[in-house]
DNA sequence: AAAGATAGCAACCGCCTGCTT
DNA sequence: CAAGCAGGCGGTTGCTATCTT
């Protein structure tokens, strides 16, 4: 494909904008809206191309941004984002309001990544620092056996991994539906209220969720009576996604070579431990 | 006060995906 | 089915402001 079409057309402005190009841009897209952005230049009368203007108009001149320094609550909610999602910018801003993914990217280049760093946590893998150089050390004499074989570089897929990724223990597994379809995941309060804002149920729940099908609303995590009897064993309380995982587990395989799963329709929480099982056994054959 | 180093951020680049022809 | 186009995304660059020496 390479270059984008409107790029090749001569005498277009590059760089900084100017607040005279600031204001063509909004009062077109104030009068008309953007429509098709490859035409907007030319209707706005700026030399620039389309994604100059797309870019400019998201990243900075949209009435909705809210700018200014990130709160505590915003770094925590993309550091737990990140854990999830990875360098997903784009549907971690989704998640916060007034953000832009550019935004978002940058703070996490110029101050999160530092600040856990500092922490002795790994920004790449939300792991302790220590742990991680263990894991390299590991990692490193076991590629060498990986390419002798000819394996990519597959995750360790035990039914303990699996658990331990998807869900706590057994007992903490709560699904109500198990989920059918490609899904976005989001976040809820316990009562899973689908009208219930992400960001306000972020602000009051950080460990129980909600996968979010075509079908329907599928709570996922602990419940509260969960959550204490599990706090009185010591347990963890917290459930990790991983999204290359989460298409599995949704039926949804993404990548090639990895096995085909269906899922039965069955609600009961033994069957979604079956499930798990299931997956932990079809993938038997990484570890 | 000046020069160099560092941090923060706006914008660009190149690639990917989906739609249209 | 292939090619072209537009929109979108993540990675990267480079400019500017601030800090340090």
């Amino acid at each position: 494909m390479g270059r984008h079409s409107c790029c090749y057309k001569q005498k277009l402005r590059k760089g900084l904008w100017s607040p005279e190009e600031d204001e063509k841009l909004i009062r077109h897209i104030s009068n008309f809206g953007h429509g098709c952005w490859s035409s907007v230049p030319k209707l706005a009368g700026l030399a620039r191309c389309g994604k100059s203007c797309r870019l400019r108009w998201i990243n900075y001149l949209r009435p909705d941004l809210k700018r200014g320094t990130f709160s505590l609550h915003e770094e925590k909610l993309i550091i737990e984002l990140h854990d999830v999602l990875g360098n997903k910018w784009s549907q971690i801003a989704a998640q916060l309001p007034g953000r832009t993914d550019n935004e978002i990217k940058n703070h996490w280049n110029t101050s999160i990544k530092k600040q856990l760093m500092q922490r002795g946590v790994d920004p790449n893998t939300h792991k302790p620092l220590s742990k991680v150089n263990e894991e390299s050390i590991e990692n490193k004499s076991q590629v060498s056996y990986d390419q002798k074989d000819h394996i990519h570089t597959c995750p360790p897929a035990t039914h303990e991994f699996l658990i331990n990724r998807f869900v706590t223990t057994h007992e903490t597994f709560s699904y109500t539906q198990p989920p059918t379809e490609s899904a976005d995941m989001f976040f809820t309060d316990s009562d899973t209220d689908p009208t219930r804002s992400t960001t306000d149920s972020l602000n009051q729940s950080d460990n129980v969720g909600c996968i979010q099908t075509n079908s329907g609303y599928h709570p996922w995590g602990l419940t509260d009576a969960m959550k204490s009897q599990n706090q009185s064993h010591g347990l963890e309380d917290y459930i990790k996604w991983n999204d290359q995982y989460l298409p599995f587990l949704l039926g949804k395989p993404s990548i090639e070579s990895k096995p085909d799963v269906n899922y039965e329709q069955d609600q009961s929480v033994d069957a979604c431990n079956k499930q798990i099982q299931r997956i932990s056994t079809s993938y038997a054959h990484f570890s």
